[in-house]
Parts: structure tokens; C-alpha cells; sequence
DNA sequence: GGCTAAAAATTAACACCGTTAAATAACGGT
DNA sequence: ACCGTTATTTAACGGTGTTAATTTTTAGCC
């Protein structure tokens, strides 16, 4: 049964939804730095002060926004997971990160191209050591299994068979390629071809460089060195 | 024989490096958005309006920064052009590239990973747009030559056949692992493999997915479709 | 040297920001 | 009806980029 919950309780609880709410609008609208307290505040009819009675400061609402979006991250990084063959479940995982920074171009920038000071990453990472290591709730640590499901099944190429190798190196190109869409998307200096077909071409290079295809059914062929 | 300038224009040029010169220390040491008018003129010893009878804005400022660490880029890019087979020049611009962000990050932050509103970006453009196509003055420029003149000289795989695109797959890469090194490179929940490894590994990858080896000598076997 | 006009630099101010202390309004329990 | 807690607001602080007005410095000329 639910909780009991005063009419008190209930209405601060739906002031912070209001509050979250209307601040990803904007932040996701025109990004964290343009959008402001007072203006978040005047989108619900508060006044400014108001918000840090919910949040303890801008970055903290911003963060609790983004905690919200990391589980969309995690849900579609687990569908991967269905995939049979493990370099299928690799081009999945490329594309759910590339479609997770084009669905949350504010939540991945603050996710992953923050630069923070040693002291307030230090206290982050610290606040979410209980997921590191696990495949279900950390992604890079889903990243590297499925990497090594891959070396596993003879699928990776000899000089890729270390699977943090092989995973820095799918993840960095992808990560290059949101993050270069998100900084200078709309350069006019570059004629940036559909950005569909640059997410593809990039995940299958890379793929294509990487990776060997399924090996022939004969076991007598497929050694080397 | 050098133009005739007073000491008055003297002076005035000699302030104008000074304003330079702080501007980039700051800039490249804590970014874009933490410099203010007022430190970077205290740096010199002057008050901030100073600053404004040099450069319209701040972001002028910034701009005029960007103009001169381009031309190193470019410079070191040059270079490249030396090797006879364009698939290695390829190879040389991507370690370019990140030699070029792993001996300079704080200017590969200020160049290629601060983010500009899109207005912003946009009057930044258009102030150097005569640069802009030409090869030798256009890093950009100079990458997508290289592509072509790999794809005509038949190195290229079908899917990647298009300048733009095969250029913005490997710039897309390569910048994934100076970005991903310079925000997260300290993290300590990603047992990062070492850099030269990283680098060498990811070109190679996308290489190897979009490139072919040198068709042989026999021109009856190569053609496709 | 002393005068004048232009240039250079500064001070003061504006409108805005994130944030906080103090003051006020609204509410629940007794 | 009162009290204490909570919710909310107003006013303010120190900061930002930028600009108008003002002062200081400089160069050229008699």
C-alpha cells in the first residue's frame, strides 16, 4: 500500500515536479547556461527563491534532471542486451549512445562533456561508487563485457583483443561524433552530411576495422599464429 | 622595408598582444565562461574597458585567440601532405590531430570544445570567412582533399565515397579520444589502456573499416559492380 | 615651456546573474 | 484563537558583460 502521505507532503512533492519539469523544458530548449533561476521560477508562477527550498542550487536541479535521463540511458543500453550475436549487441550499444545524445544533446553535456574540477568530480564519483563494476546499472562496465562476449566468440581482430582496448576505442569514436555534433552541429564551415549516415558510417567503420565476421563452420581454418 | 609606425601605434599593437596573451593563459587554463573582462585586465594591470578600445566583446576576444592557434594547427597539418600515399596521409592528419590536442589542450579546449551559443558561433564565423575552402588555410578544407584524393586514387570503400562524409568519420573519432581524454581522462572508474595505444588503435580501426589496401597491379580484378 | 586636440584609460553605472538573509503569509495541531 | 512550522516573497550581496561620462595622458605646434 502506498505511503501515507500529508496533503502538505503531496503538494511539495508536486511543486518539485513543476519545478523539474519546467526546467528541463527550458535547459533542454536553450541549454543550462542561457536559461535562469528567476525564469524557471516565472514559468510556474514562483518567484526565484522558491526553487532552492526544493533544489540546493542550479547545478543540483540540473543534476537531478539528468539523474532522471541516465535511467532512459541504462533502459535502452539494456535492450541491446537481446541481441544474440555479441558484435550486433556493440552496434546497438553505438547507436543507443549516439541516440541518447541526440535525444538529450543538455543532459549528455552535462553527463559527458562537463569539464569539472578535481574536487567536484572526486565528490561524484564517489556519490555513485555502488554502481561501478556492474553491467546492469553501470554502462561503460556493459560496454566492456559485451566487448569481451565479442574476443570471446573470435569475433575481434588480433590487435583489438583487449577488451578495455577495444572499448575505449568504439566508445571514443562515437563520443567524438556527439560531440562534435553538439559544439559545431551548425559550423557553416563544415557541410556536415545528414547526421544519420555520419552515425552509421562512423559505427561501421569502426565495426568493420574491429571486428571479424562469424567464423566458418570449419574449425580446422579459422587459427592463425 | 616595415611601414612607419609611430610609438603611439607601437604601443598600442604591444598593449593589444598583452590582452592576447592573458586572455589565452586564462581562457585555456579555466575555459571560456569562468574568464571574466575584469581578471583577464587585472592580469595586465589595466582596468576592463581597456580591453574594449582593442576588441568589440569578449567574445571578439575569443575569436581573434582561435585565429591564431588555427594557423598552428594548419601549420602542423602541412606537413602531412608530404607522403605520396593519401591513405597515409590520412593516418598522418589523424595523429595530427591528436598530437595536436595532447601538446596543446588547453588550445584544443579553447578551438575545438568550448561551446558558443549558435549566434555567437555565427558572428564568429563569418568574421573569417575568407580562410574558408581554401586547403593550405583550412584545416577542415585540407582533410577533405586528402579524402578525395584517396577515393580517387580507389582506396576508399564504396560506403564511405563521399568526401564529406569519409572526412567527418575520421575527424568524428579522432576528436572522441581528445575530447573523451581531456574530461574524463582522470576518472577513475575507466581503466584507460595507454595513449598511444588508444591513438594508434582507433585510427587504425577506422581505417582499416573505410579504407582498401592499394588495388594490384592487374586492373582486370578490381573493378566492382 | 605652454596650449590644444586627440587618444587612452578610468570610474561609475546599468541590467542582469546565482544565491542568501530577513521578513511576511499560510497552514496544522492543540 | 493561539503557536510553531512551513512556504513564499522581498531585498540585498557580490558578481558578470558592457557602456556613458569623465579624467588622465600624449603628440603636435606656437
Amino acid at each position: 500500500m502506498p505511503p501515507l502521505r500529508s496533503p502538505r507532503v503531496h503538494e511539495r512533492e508536486a511543486l518539485r515536479r513543476e519545478i523539474l519539469d519546467a526546467a528541463r523544458k527550458l535547459f533542454a530548449g536553450e541549454g543550462y547556461a542561457r536559461v535562469t533561476m528567476r525564469r524557471i521560477a516565472a514559468e510556474i508562477g514562483y518567484s526565484a527563491t522558491t526553487i532552492y527550498h526544493h533544489f540546493p542550487d542550479k547545478l543540483a536541479l540540473f543534476h537531478a534532471i539528468c539523474d532522471e535521463d541516465f535511467d532512459r540511458l541504462r533502459v535502452a543500453f539494456a535492450a541491446t542486451q537481446a541481441a544474440a550475436d555479441p558484435v550486433e549487441r556493440l552496434r546497438l550499444l553505438g547507436h543507443g549512445y549516439l541516440a541518447f545524445a541526440e535525444a538529450h544533446p543538455n543532459q549528455f553535456r552535462l553527463m559527458f562533456m562537463t569539464q569539472l574540477a578535481d574536487a567536484e568530480r572526486q565528490s561524484l564519483v564517489t556519490a555513485s561508487a555502488d554502481k561501478r563494476g556492474d553491467p546492469a546499472r553501470d554502462a561503460y562496465a556493459l560496454l566492456v563485457t559485451t566487448v569481451q562476449a565479442a574476443i570471446d566468440a573470435g569475433r575481434i581482430r588480433p590487435a583489438w583483443r583487449e577488451a578495455q582496448l577495444a572499448a575505449q576505442t568504439l566508445w571514443a569514436a562515437v563520443h567524438g561524433l556527439c560531440a562534435l555534433d553538439l559544439d559545431h552541429g551548425n559550423d557553416p564551415w563544415v557541410a556536415w552530411s545528414p547526421r544519420p549516415e555520419r552515425a552509421r558510417a562512423l559505427v561501421e567503420a569502426v565495426l568493420a576495422g574491429m571486428t571479424l565476421p562469424p567464423s566458418p563452420p570449419d574449425p580446422a581454418i579459422g587459427n592463425e599464429g
